[in-house]
DNA sequence: AGCCTGCCCTGCGAGC
DNA sequence: TGCTCGCAGGGCAGGC
C-alpha cells in the first residue's frame, strides 16, 4: 500500500464497533499513502490528505488483498462475503489491489484522525509502552503494576500498563514467568519483574516468529497460517499437562475472559 | 481513581 | 437432525 493511491473506497455498512466517520469514502478517495505502522493493536495508516487511518481488527476482523497476484489463500480460507464491511482499491507501482475488510463480529472499527493529533487520539492517548520497544523495561513495569490491586491477568491487559497483549500471551507471559494470574499486581516487583518482563517479551517474539496464533480464523493477509498455537503451554489446554511439573491446568474465568494456568508453577 | 461487570456481535461446537 | 447454551483472539460505558 505505501506509495500507492487509494482510488476508490466503499463502506457497506457503517455500524461496526463505532460508526464510521463523516464522509469517510470522500476523505480516503484520492489520497496517497505515505507509510502504514502499528500503535498496540492499532494499524495506521498515514494518508497524504493530512490524516490517517487508523484501524482496529477486533476479534474477527481480517484484511484480504486479492489482484495484485500475491492473492494466494490457504485451503481453508473462507471469508462470507456479507461481513465485506469496508473495501479499498488502491493502485501504485505494484499494480492494482482490492483490500477488503471483513469482520463478521463487528468489534473491530475504523476511524480517521489528523495526523498532527494523532497521539491525543482518544484510541491512542492513554497507551502504554510497547512491549517490545526500548522504553519498556522490568523497572517501569514494577512501577506501573505498583499500588494495583488487581490480579495480574487484569493489569497486564490493561492496555495503559504495556500496550498490544492480548489474553492469550497475558497466560502464556504468566506461565513462563511463574507468576499466578490471581497475584495482586502490587506485589510484581524486583526480579519477579524482571521474569515477567523477560517472559512477555519472549512469549511475543517467539508468536512473531511463529507468524502468529491462529486459533480457528488468523491467518496472514495471504491466506498463511500461524503456528504459535502449537508451542501454548497453558492456553486452551484445560485438563492437559502442565509441560514443566505435569499437574493439570486449570481454567477460570477473570475480569469475563478464560484464564488458563498451572496453579503448582505459577504463585 | 481504581476495579469489576456487562455488553456490543456473529459463528461454531458441545450437549441434549 | 435440530435445538439451546456457552464461549471466542477486544475494549468500552457505567456502576460501585
Amino acid at each position: 500500500m505505501v506509495g500507492a493511491v487509494i482510488t476508490d473506497a466503499k463502506a457497506r455498512r457503517p455500524d461496526l464497533r463505532f460508526p464510521l466517520p463523516p464522509e469517510f469514502e470522500r476523505r480516503l478517495k484520492g489520497a496517497r499513502v505515505l507509510s502504514l505502522r502499528r500503535r498496540a493493536k492499532y494499524l495506521l495508516c498515514e494518508l497524504s490528505t493530512g490524516e490517517t487511518l487508523i484501524m482496529h481488527l477486533g476479534m474477527s476482523g481480517r484484511f484480504t488483498v486479492k489482484g495484485d497476484g500475491r492473492g494466494r489463500f490457504h485451503k481453508d480460507y473462507r471469508a462470507d462475503p456479507r461481513h465485506d464491511h469496508v473495501s479499498l482499491v488502491v493502485s501504485g507501482p505494484m499494480g492494482t489491489a482490492t483490500i477488503d475488510y471483513n469482520d463478521p463480529r463487528r468489534f473491530g472499527f475504523m476511524d480517521l484522525a489528523p495526523t498532527a493529533k494523532l497521539a491525543t487520539s482518544p484510541h491512542l492517548c492513554g497507551l502504554g509502552p510497547e512491549p517490545l520497544g526500548e522504553e519498556f523495561t522490568a523497572e517501569m513495569l514494577a512501577a506501573s503494576l505498583k499500588g494495583k490491586a488487581a490480579p495480574a491477568k487484569s493489569a497486564l491487559l490493561d492496555q495503559r500498563v504495556v500496550a498490544g497483549l492480548g489474553n492469550i500471551y497475558v497466560c502464556e507471559a504468566l506461565f513462563r514467568a511463574g507468576i499466578s494470574p490471581r497475584r495482586k499486581a502490587g506485589t510484581i516487583a524486583g526480579l519477579r519483574a524482571m521474569r515477567l518482563h523477560g517472559a512477555i517479551r519472549q512469549v511475543l517474539e517467539e508468536a512473531i516468529e511463529a507468524g502468529g496464533s491462529s486459533l480457528k480464523d488468523f491467518t496472514a493477509s495471504d491466506g498463511s497460517l500461524g503456528y504459535f498455537q502449537h508451542s501454548f503451554k497453558v492456553y486452551d489446554r484445560e485438563g492437559r499437562p502442565c509441560p514443566a511439573c505435569g499437574a493439570s491446568i486449570k481454567r477460570y474465568n477473570q475480569a469475563g475472559r478464560s484464564t488458563f494456568a498451572c496453579s503448582n508453577c505459577q504463585r
